[in-house]
DNA sequence: CTAGAACTTGGAGTGCACTCCAGGTCAAAT
DNA sequence: ATTTGACCTGGAGTGCACTCCAAGTTCTAG
């Protein structure tokens, strides 16, 4: 999905308006994510502006993904504290995941479900729209 | 997945206690969207008080599949309205269909990968886990 | 050196989808 | 006749996830 990742091993940091282009998150929700402990405190420029590393980066998406996959921010603030507490959190962080995953099986399944109901509305409709089946023409 | 709706052909009318516990939605949010429109006035005792028939239980289901995949209280009421509008809506209805249909895909398709993504980091933590390899034993 | 764009902060405001509440009505049971 | 419980209404309140703002600072191009 993106060309670019492959040069970031060691690229100069991204200031927060480039953060915001790559990820899709604002300015103002990368700061709100920062604030509300989702991303460790990050770099800084001389006068002060934020400075993301590529690691930053990675775990933005990583996070991203979470967020897509319906975790909420204080699920995503639990985890982002494990991380920060190091490797010994390691188990505990591979159950919150596992345990995500399987709700997000869960309702892939349910989403198949309803989609495949919908599909039989969406049935119904086309007939009602089709004046007459019109079987046994010639 | 409900063995008593084979039953709801002529049956007695649900008062929303009832209503609620077949729905799984609260009274409240019944009467909210009643009031939002997205279900059209509905039957009433001669006490004033809401009788739910059938086709009631039979579209708030509906409702609920619109929901739980994915489509806002706003999308809902215009749906609602086209069809309170008759017949002649159709086939304007069933292009909302059509069209939420599709995002639907679009959505599980973005699920599913981001759930592929999540299975490689479950990996990445259960290899952290393990101490090591272990390979050439014996 | 300077103009203007981009950034900083704390805090207020927004939109969504409910959820709760107060004060009242109605029906059934004691 | 009265208590109890389910129901009614309009409207206020909640939680979430941003989003916007004002006032000030920093960066960059000319």
């Amino acid at each position: 999905m993106n060309s670019e990742d492959a040069l970031s091993q060691e690229e100069a940091p991204l200031t927060i308006a480039q953060m915001a282009e790559r990820t899709g998150l604002s300015a103002d929700t990368l700061r709100y994510y920062e604030k509300a402990g989702l991303i460790e405190p990050v770099g800084r420029s001389a006068g002060n502006q934020r400075r993301y590393a590529a690691t930053d980066l990675d775990w933005v998406e990583f996070l991203l993904r979470l967020r897509t996959t319906g975790m909420s921010i204080a699920d995503m603030q639990r985890f982002a504290r494990l991380r920060a507490d190091g490797k010994a959190t390691v188990a505990d962080r591979l159950a919150v995941l596992r345990e995500h995953r399987s709700g997000l099986d869960e309702r892939i399944r349910a989403l198949q479900q309803n989609a495949d109901a919908l599909d039989k509305k969406i049935d119904h409709y086309e007939r009602l729209l089709s004046p007459r089946p019109e079987t046994e023409r010639i």
